[in-house]
DNA sequence: TTCTTACCGTTATAATGTTACATTTTCTAT
DNA sequence: ATAGAAAATGTAACATTATAACGGTAAGAA
């Protein structure tokens, strides 16, 4: 029993995606309502996508979903609405793959750890206090006033291992 | 006296950029001998380059400087020495701006945090045994074989708030 | 309502990176 | 030395990712 909270759920290849992406879509609501900024339908429509593809993705193939059911779309529909998803902790740009992906834990400011398995191309986002602790005193210790950081990480997920 | 140790090189104003680049060359050379791999003249001259720049450069930056001295450049040119150097340990691409700075401590597979001003762009790379480990047992507490990370952090550098 | 702001449509273009194949140069083994 | 193999470069075209600029539309505030 406890051993099942030691799998992440990325990559806890038993849990429900389609409750992923409700539970996402519900917690965004609420944080858009209480920061008292406007989750669009288009806003709302491109969360959902990045949250059902399950895997980071990039912005033309969004826009190529997007396109299905809104003939207008073009890059900046995506672009705009990736912006708005970021500026406010809904979704996390991954630099090294010109990709993204939905926020696990959205709504505050906060850096976590992005792991990328080579192998299945899952991506796995999380928080860790002792990580950003060293990097702050570090930073601290240098005389750099850090104001963000990205770590990525890649290699082989536990699943891929066998 | 002990003071002038506390001030990265990078930051430090007072430090010979023209001397950084020639020993960078310097060290190239030699990592390459050992490594019997060539340090071609147009793989040389990207690296000078790049260190010249003494910010991080981008790949058509690169490639503008070179045509000036190199007719016949093209991207690729650029980018296969980007990639020969990267492979080599000698320049290291920063993911946040698709640029690529000259690595402080070339010729063995390592990977530091790179600090990025927000004020005046200089990029400094740190290595910190102390943050590898941390990341590096957290992954492994997951299951996650590490193969390789990328440290990025923004904020503003000693010089820059005065 | 009117005004203002935020959002979106639309077109064009910029910036970054890659593929594919021909040619040249360098290295290696004879 | 020299032929053959491997590595490096030339060259053209293309692919991908991201932004600029401007006009129209819709939503919230006075």
């Amino acid at each position: 029993m406890p051993l099942e909270k030691d799998i992440p759920q990325a990559w806890d290849k038993s849990h429900d995606h389609l409750a992923c992406v409700e539970d996402a879509v519900a917690k965004a609501h609420q944080i858009c309502a209480e920061k008292g900024v406007r989750l669009t339908p288009m806003r709302l429509r491109i969360l959902e996508l990045i949250w059902r593809s399950h895997k980071p993705i990039g912005a033309y193939a969004l826009l190529d979903e997007i396109k299905l059911e809104h003939k207008s779309a073009a890059p900046p529909t995506v672009y705009r609405a990736l912006d708005f998803l970021m500026e406010h902790g809904l979704v996390h740009r991954i630099q090294s793959l010109n990709a993204f992906v939905g926020c696990n834990d959205p709504g505050h400011v906060h850096s976590g750890i992005i792991l990328i398995c080579d192998d299945c191309g899952d991506v796995l986002e999380m928080d860790d206090v002792k990580i950003s602790e060293t990097i702050a005193s570090f930073t601290n210790n240098l005389g750099f006033q850090l104001s963000s950081q990205s770590i990525e990480a890649t290699g082989i997920c536990p699943g891929c291992r066998g």
